[in-house]
DNA sequence: ATCTCCAATCAAAACCATTATATCACGTTA
DNA sequence: TAACGTGATATAATGGTTTTGATTGGAGAT
């Protein structure tokens, strides 16, 4: 790999005038300029981003902190992160939390080691002061984990209460509510706004914890035979409403006659069930964007106006519910 | 944050002692090395990534290219590897080519910004010489670019004949095989073993290509429509065969006794269609722990034995087949 | 004729960590 | 005693880039 002083040499400049000839700062004759990118286009020069990156402190790498990647919310959101990172000319430097303090702690390290610019945190971390410690610009993606911490949600709570108000306009008289697992905010905020409207309607909701990733069958099938007169059930996500499904068909159950149900996401999946799934869709993409903008005003040191913006959420309606 | 040379002035040694004592290399007092390590927890001192990596050039990054992140096979093939390179002190850089060779140009220039050690391809790229001109090692999964770069592959062909004799034993008369993009060899080469088999037994096969991502609905059907006495189809993928059966349910075909299906991958959702799919599975485990393995024999300059390793497929039998 | 200004350029310092080389003190050995 | 080995540490060079401060030559002003 030819360097910045091999390019000066070559083009008979010294190394400062190469730099400003890429930089495009300060002066550099029409014809030097002509010359030194003579010589770079010739030796197929390109710029150590890392000498860069030591020297300005700034290495072009967003930190992303997700609890399981392969989860589909997750996945989806990753995909549209990327390429809202790449258009602003930052990289992506991925890490797998699975939940686990150790590794997060591990990890942290390696934030500081690279000069990352700035940290996307969408797991559900126990390690908030640590990362709080070092000065990174964060953001927090689905959950809140400082007041000052600036946040992307969707609006988890109106959420639930969309889903609420469908089932009961549709004539819902006993509730299962099928969550993910309580540590995590919008799982508990999806919940809070269910159970609201559903108390005001006066109806009761039987709620059960899941696993996000792969919901157990065996819990979903004993609380359906706990409550066999269940005719309502909303999930905390697609997923979850997708293995529901899949036990309500084996229990003979129709869906909707019998029981409606309404998911969580509007993953591109949730389309083809049979019948295609209701669910509540979160703006993922927009998440991303805004989740990218925000934390480069962040990293530029510009003022960020709302610290915490909620985007909101929009009933599916599919065939799932009457 | 506190620099090297911070701790060499706070504990009254040089630099270089500071350095011995991080790398535990040459002579270093016992008394000297505590000095040292007490001031560095007392700063919190971590060592400068970007500066190691400068220095060494070796920055400890892997970069992964694949096509679409949130297709499910390759979410869950970034997880495991995610998981083998934090294994090995490595970090992960991910590139979604979305199959852009525009995109990919400009990712190949990170590369070798950045000093990135070692490259796994997972995307079908169409500028092959472009990542083989740096001289960075790369490996390939999923699809062999070059004879000489190493690549780890699921057995493909074998896959094919696995889902063709399966689908004959049970009875098939006539086939359909939806296939992915054709570009991809992974795809071609899954064909061609159900073909090789369908062919000996003689069993006409008709196939149309669909994308992985989103298979298109419609061809489905219009396939469907064209060939309505097909009785056993293939897939090359667990979500295409996922798309197939929502189509086949609401034309009332019933999966096995009018139509069998086998998929390809085995993803964790296939289980919980109904009926359950049968399917091809890939040890995506394995297939990742494996790249990452013969990656980093490449970039310490072992002799690497098998260029070409090829891991067996496994015939997943649930009940989308008789 | 002298001075100011500015475009154009350069050399050197800075960034941070690593390492080859140099230095020194001490003890051992010929 | 002089030569040597060795443990312990310091010094300086290295890597690639950007920035700072300094220098030059020439145009225009006084």
């Amino acid at each position: 790999m030819p360097t910045i002083k091999d390019v000066a040499k070559k083009a008979n400049v010294s190394v400062a005038t190469v730099s400003r000839v890429i930089n495009n700062t300060g002066y550099v004759n029409q014809e030097t300029r002509k010359m030194v990118v003579d010589v770079i286009e010739e030796l197929g020069y390109v710029p150590n981003e890392l000498a860069r990156s030591l020297f300005k402190k700034k290495s072009n790498i967003i930190g992303l902190v997700v609890p399981h990647i392969a989860t589909f919310f997750y996945a989806e959101l990753i995909e549209s992160l990327e390429d809202a990172i790449a258009h602003k000319g930052y990289k992506l430097m991925i890490f797998n939390s699975k939940d686990d303090v150790e590794l997060e702690k591990k990890y942290i390290n390696v934030f500081n080691q690279y000069n990352i610019d700035g940290l996307i945190i969408a797991a559900n971390t126990k390690s908030t002061k640590a990362y709080l410690k070092g000065n990174i610009p964060i953001i927090t993606i689905d959950h809140i984990i400082d007041d000052k911490v600036p946040s992307i949600t969707s609006d988890n709570i109106e959420g639930g209460r969309l889903a609420a108000k469908k089932l009961i306009k549709s004539g819902a008289t006993k509730a299962i509510h099928f969550r993910g697992p309580d540590v995590l905010i919008t799982v508990l905020d999806r919940a809070k706004g269910f159970y609201e409207e559903m108390d005001k309607a006066n109806i009761p909701v039987y709620s059960c914890d899941l696993d996000f990733k792969s919901p157990e069958l065996h819990l979903i099938e004993h609380y359906l035979n706990e409550h066999p007169d269940v005719d309502a059930i909303f999930c905390s996500s697609d997923i979850i409403a997708m293995y529901t499904m899949s036990v309500l068909q084996r229990k003979n159950y129709r869906v909707p006659e019998d029981v409606q149900i309404i998911g969580f996401d509007n993953i591109e999946l949730s389309e083809i069930l049979i019948p295609p799934l209701t669910t509540i869709a979160q703006p993922i993409n927009d998440i991303a964007v805004q989740a990218i903008d925000t934390l480069i005003e962040l990293i530029e040191k510009k003022e960020v106006k709302d610290l915490h913006k909620v985007l909101p959420v929009k009933l599916e309606e599919r065939n799932s519910t009457k």
